[in-house]
DNA sequence: TTGTAGGCGTTATCAT
DNA sequence: ATGATAACGCCTACAA
């Protein structure tokens, strides 16, 4: 006796007494069989337990119908609320969706374009925070890639892009309007880099630049990340400081959602003595404790865009890789009532 | 001018002016290759932009690298959460984790499996919700899946799971001994279904008993959804109810995050009136404002002991399938104070 | 150290 | 309506 391994079509076709290419057409509903030979046919598989192998099938075609999404961190609300998203509007191309992590470090970017490689996908949407777009390497050819959420257009990709300096400049206007005299930026970075962070900052600069405000260094405030921990630490800070701050926008929401919590430590009423902005429109933001004020770019615009666009690619379209900027709402709320 | 098609190992081995065999060797690190041809190789790898067809190599070797972890939503945040740690376990076996959504719904779980077949995954870790564990179809011969957080065990699959009954019971029983005496249970179903959630009420319910309590079936209340909606809808029919409610678990942490801001809605103060207490441990559950006290099983365990499961059964191993029950801790915070 | 032959399981093409 | 043959790109086994 030898080893029956997995049942191959051949092995189908042997026992309907047919040839591999009957049973290849009854299998994929081809061309017509006849009524009598699809049923042995059918009766072998079932005997059988044959199961096609799809790797066999991808070898030939070369087509996956996978698309990959890398993301910094699936944990973080924001990237799991996009990757259902992403994963609806795949759908509507008939492709399924592997999620990467890339730990929001320019290796992991790096690795996750090898792995899409590697996992024989037929596109890729990145969340890039790290890497810089003008030095990505690609897989050979020209393999779709769409660029999402960061702002560094580097004319070699599809970018869908977040309204971040006109969302953290409409945010910052309207703290500046609701009184607040003394409004920091929770999560400054290196205003070089054209970082996500980065990118928000500029605009809460611009707010200031229009209404003739000189911004005050020490209110753009430095992060160690952008999670609820960090939040916490920079409210704490916020209410410890001493340096009268009475309204702050924050990288994200997940972070305002943290300084909410930090302002909570310290006794500080929100929007009483500090009112706060946040940014993304996480599903949270509504139901928090205050209700969180933010700028609410339109996720499923660029989830669906972003799909458009490596779908596009993959259908064999050649357009020149171009920028699309999501629009953006800002949603009033308690936290700056 | 033909189209060139993508770089093959006959490419890159006519242009090194060697057979594809040493190819193969110099990109596997195989059997030794003189420096020179290797260089030769290495060259024509690099002027073709030849990478390797895993697809192909697959088709022999018959394994991916790549491990299913199917959740109903990765944008709840505990999905999101225990994603992470996943495929934080996985790496340490060189397992690559690809993420599947089946919106909580049998078809969903079932098409899960489907799919892990299409990707050709050498193993699944399935949060199932929806299916029934007994009666699960799967790929041919024994695929490696491993169940988690469910509580039906079927003894045909290894099994992670919640101490949802326990956990449950002692959660309601501290709301009992910090004096609750109108506990109500958000998000109770048919307790002969043994889903998540009814296995948490059967906790609820053995609280009562031992403690000589009759429970009250207006408090059992059933929920749309377990999500922050739902929860908010209930957070205000508590207040709305006019059943005196002082007490509340909630079959989870995002539930309990609706039911807070439901609360907020209707001038309800937490634990002043209501006391509060979730499921998961979600990392927000911390940092909600009050801090939310909740049931916390060891989600790392959760994620190891899944992914030492697959992994085992991937490397051949032939044990009997069998349950394994997570460590828990009710974490007292402000919203039970 | 390098090359040749054959096959993994499927499907396209062309023939019957 | 059905079958024979030849790929798809790689790797194992063996030969040189």
């Amino acid at each position: 006796m030898s080893d029956p391994g997995k049942p191959t079509m051949s092995d189908v076709a042997r026992m309907a007494g047919v040839s591999k290419m009957t049973v290849s057409n009854v299998v994929n509903n081809r061309v017509p069989v006849s009524d009598a030979v699809r049923q042995r046919v059918l009766e072998a598989i079932r005997e059988t337990g044959y199961r096609l192998n799809v790797t066999a099938r991808v070898l030939k075609s070369g087509r996956t119908g996978v698309i990959g999404l890398a993301v910094p961190d699936i944990g973080h609300a924001y990237f799991g609320h996009l990757a259902t998203l992403v994963i609806a509007e795949a759908r509507r191309y008939g492709l399924h969706v592997a999620l990467e992590q890339t730990g929001a470090a320019e290796a992991g970017e790096l690795d996750a374009i090898a792995q899409s490689h590697r996992l024989q996908f037929d596109g890729l949407i990145l969340s890039a925070v790290g890497a810089d777009p003008g030095t990505l390497r690609l897989p050979a050819g020209n393999f779709p890639v769409v660029l999402l959420g960061e702002q560094g257009f580097s004319g070699r990709f599809d970018h869908v892009l977040m309204p971040n300096e006109d969302g953290a400049k409409a945010a910052t206007l309207h703290l500046i309007d609701q009184g607040c005299e003394r409004v920091a930026f929770l999560g400054a970075g290196e205003l070089d880099r054209l970082s996500v962070a980065s990118r928000r900052q500029r605009g809460y600069l611009a707010a200031f630049a229009e209404r003739g405000i000189e911004p005050d260094p020490d209110l753009m405030v430095p992060l160690s990340g952008f999670d609820l921990t960090s939040g916490r630490e920079a409210g704490r800070w916020i209410a410890d400081s001493g340096l009268g701050i009475d309204g702050a926008l924050t990288v994200t929401d997940s972070v305002a959602q943290g300084v909410l919590r930090g302002l909570a430590d310290r006794g500080v009423s929100v929007p009483g003595q500090v009112r706060l902005l946040g940014f993304d429109d996480i599903p949270e933001a509504a139901c928090m404790v205050p209700s969180l004020s933010t700028v609410a770019p339109d996720h499923r615009w660029m989830a669906a865009k972003a799909v458009d666009l490596v779908a596009a690619r993959i259908g064999g379209a050649e357009h020149t890789p171009a920028e699309h900027m999501a629009p953006f709402e800002l949603k009033i709320r308690e936290s700056t009532a």
